[in-house]
RNA sequence: GGGGGCGUAGCUCAAUUGGUUAGAGUACUGGACUGUCGAUCCAGUGGUUGCGGGUUCGAGUCCCGUCGCCCUCGCCA
């Protein structure tokens, strides 16, 4: 060992002692006869004392120095003199004074410095990451995520669970998303595909016996970046054998109380709250919804029958709704430049036609540019419906149901952020269940599977499979934190006969089915016991947990928007000759 | 693939309606200074205004194209 203490270790009692420190130089005060040093680590900032004493040599050397410059010191600790304590540091009530200063590593001068008030732009912060990652919040969130991870751990073990790594080649299975793919060498022009998730591999997993199984799972996925999306991501993945929905759900309950105890010092009150799919997008328009604040949506398509507005009329004539949200208070806050804007939004986010506002007067009148197309009767029915009072502001969009949910949810989120109506460090945990099976894919007019293929439907709902597919709801459910899904699974379906009859209805049929899932649907004949699981996403986790509005934040070493690497700059091209051994060539 | 935002000194930013030699803070270099901690003071270096084209007497500013980063729609079972 090169030192004998950290950076952030040191406080009066060690006054005294000779120890030795190793760091990087955060600043360098130059005062002539003397100078100071704050040396930093990962622990903390320790200032450093140069005086004449330690002889004009090491006064040199020091005043040398530069940010980012690697030292190691050492001296021993003395209080500082009465009045110089600096409180804003946790060692600052004493410093080192330097009898023997070494230079380990000369720094270039650095494109940035961890501690410097403005952040440099991210792209910058990416290429010279080692850089950024010295710097306090970076260092707070991966010893978070580090923590997180551990607790994770920790719980699975406690419960029993088995932690089993599954193979990262794999095979393609084109349902879903994208596949990343790595070319065979051995098999030439056949292809591995890297995990979507370890879904078939933990299924397979309850058959072989291992009935609860867990992973810390690297997962990819080819589809674009959000803010809250990387190709790469990590899941803490997990199976369970004979349960059913409550026991995984309860698991995790369990698991969410400890890491909100350990790491926001909140007591969750289990079981997590549960709604529906069908009322989270009735009444927040999102299998989603952030519960920190009301605002819901409120449903008017019985009156729009009873105008004479032709764009209300119409649309749910068509079959369309009339939903709206009342933004309380918000009507002296909203310019009409600003709503206009708001109609932007929803048109072109969400291809809604557009967007009604009325605000409320003083006297409870609703004012709109459209009033004079309703009756007096006609207003007041709606105002009472949205509970409207003095100073609200109310927004509808009339459209097709799906258009409605979107745009709705859209302005929820983006104005209950706007008019503060939440508390932005409060936390919301809830479960939302009972996804829709199926899917209607107008296009290609078929069903498609919400989640996937081998998620059972509720037992009630087996004999409808082939009558009412879209009436058939899943044993699935997601974990949704602030308005993000934080984590997701489902009941599998563990018998080969129910599992074609979904395949049947997805058009998948059996020639197909043995060649993608063959060996799952071999296994599931060999003694499948009932299981299924969850799959939390760590870096969502640890970005909400940390209070961070962007992912990339949490993770080491991310990728751009396109998916690129700024620091080692992957992708990048390869040789002609890895080319060849992989029978590859690159098409103009 | 679509929409939007940003791009000026190493970094963070400014630059009036298109108008003088593109500025400030910080960093960097040199000097001064006995207790600082965003040290201070003095002096100095530093610019392909992302890149390419165009309009104009004149472009950081306007137009077209392009590249990069971010947000977002589509996409993400």
């Amino acid at each position: 060992m090169l030192r004998t203490h950290t950076c952030g270790e040191l406080r009066t009692e060690h006054i005294g002692q000779e120890v030795t420190l190793c760091g990087w130089v955060d600043s360098n005060r130059d005062h002539g006869r003397g100078l100071f040093i704050d040396l930093r680590d990962r622990y903390g900032i320790t200032q450093v004392m140069v005086a004449p004493a330690a002889g004009d040599e090491q006064l040199d050397l020091a005043r040398r120095l530069r940010s980012e410059d690697v030292v190691k010191v050492t001296g021993h600790v003395a209080a500082r003199p009465e009045g110089t304590a600096n409180p804003k540091l946790a060692t600052g009530a004493i410093e080192l004074r330097c009898t023997q200063l070494q230079l380990l590593n000369r720094s270039k001068t650095p494109p940035f410095t961890p501690g410097q008030q403005d952040l440099p732009a991210e792209d910058l912060r990416l290429k010279h990451r080692y850089l950024d990652l010295r710097r306090e919040p970076m260092q707070r969130t991966l010893v978070l995520r580090s923590r997180i991870i551990k607790a994770m751990r920790d719980y699975f073990e406690e419960h029993n669970f088995i932690d089993v790594e599954t193979p990262i080649l794999g095979r393609s299975t084109p349902e879903g998303a994208r596949d990343y793919l790595v070319p065979s060498r051995v098999h030439r022009g056949s292809f591995y595909a890297l995990p979507q998730s370890p879904q078939l591999y933990k299924q397979i997993m309850m058959v072989a016996g291992y009935d609860r199984y867990v992973q810390v799972a690297r997962c990819f996925r080819d589809e674009d970046l959000r803010a809250d999306r990387q190709p790469e991501f990590t899941q803490l993945d997990l199976e369970m054998s004979f349960i059913d929905a409550d026991d995984i759900m309860g698991m995790i309950d369990g698991l969410m109380a400890r890491l909100a105890k350990q790491f926001l010092d909140i007591e969750l009150k289990l079981p997590l709250p549960r709604i529906s799919y069908d009322e989270a997008m009735t009444r927040f328009g999102h299998d989603a919804p952030d519960l920190r604040f009301g605002m819901e949506i409120v449903d008017c398509s019985d009156l729009a029958t009873q105008c004479d507005f032709r764009a209300f009329r119409e649309s749910v004539e068509a079959g369309g709704k009339l939903r709206g949200i009342n933004a309380k208070g918000a009507a002296d806050k909203y310019s009409r430049r600003v709503i206009d804007e708001l109609t932007e939004y929803v048109k072109h986010d969400f291809g809604a036609k557009g967007l009604a506002w009325f605000r409320v007067e003083a006297d409870g009148k609703l004012w709109s540019p459209i009033a004079k197309n309703f009756s007096e009767s006609w207003l007041e029915t709606l105002g009472r419906r949205m509970s409207a009072e003095p100073g609200d502001l109310m927004l509808f969009v009339s459209d097709r149901w799906e258009i409605t949910c979107k745009s709705l949810h859209g302005l929820r989120k983006r104005l209950g952020a706007e008019l503060r109506l939440y508390d932005p460090k409060q936390m919301h945990f809830s479960w939302v269940v009972e996804f829709p099976m199926f899917e209607f894919d107008q296009e290609e007019n078929r069903w498609n599977a919400m989640h996937h293929p081998f998620t059972s439907p509720r037992d009630a709902d087996f004999p409808k499979l082939e009558t009412e597919p879209g009436s058939c709801r899943a044993k699935a459910y997601d974990l949704v934190i602030n308005g993000y899904e934080a984590g997701g699974g489902t009941i599998r379906i563990h018998d080969s006969v129910n599992q074609q009859r979904v395949f049947n209805l997805l058009g998948i049929d059996e020639v197909q089915a043995k060649e993608r899932f063959g060996f799952l649907l071999d296994a599931l004949q060999y003694g499948a016991p009932p299981h299924g699981g969850i799959a939390l996403g760590i870096d969502r986790v640890v970005m909400l947990f940390g209070g961070l509005d962007n992912i990339r934040d949490c993770i080491a070493f991310p990728k751009t928007q396109k998916a690129a690497d700024m620091m080692t700059e992957a992708p990048g091209p390869v040789d002609a000759k890895q080319l060849r051994e992989l029978s590859l060539r690159i098409s103009q």
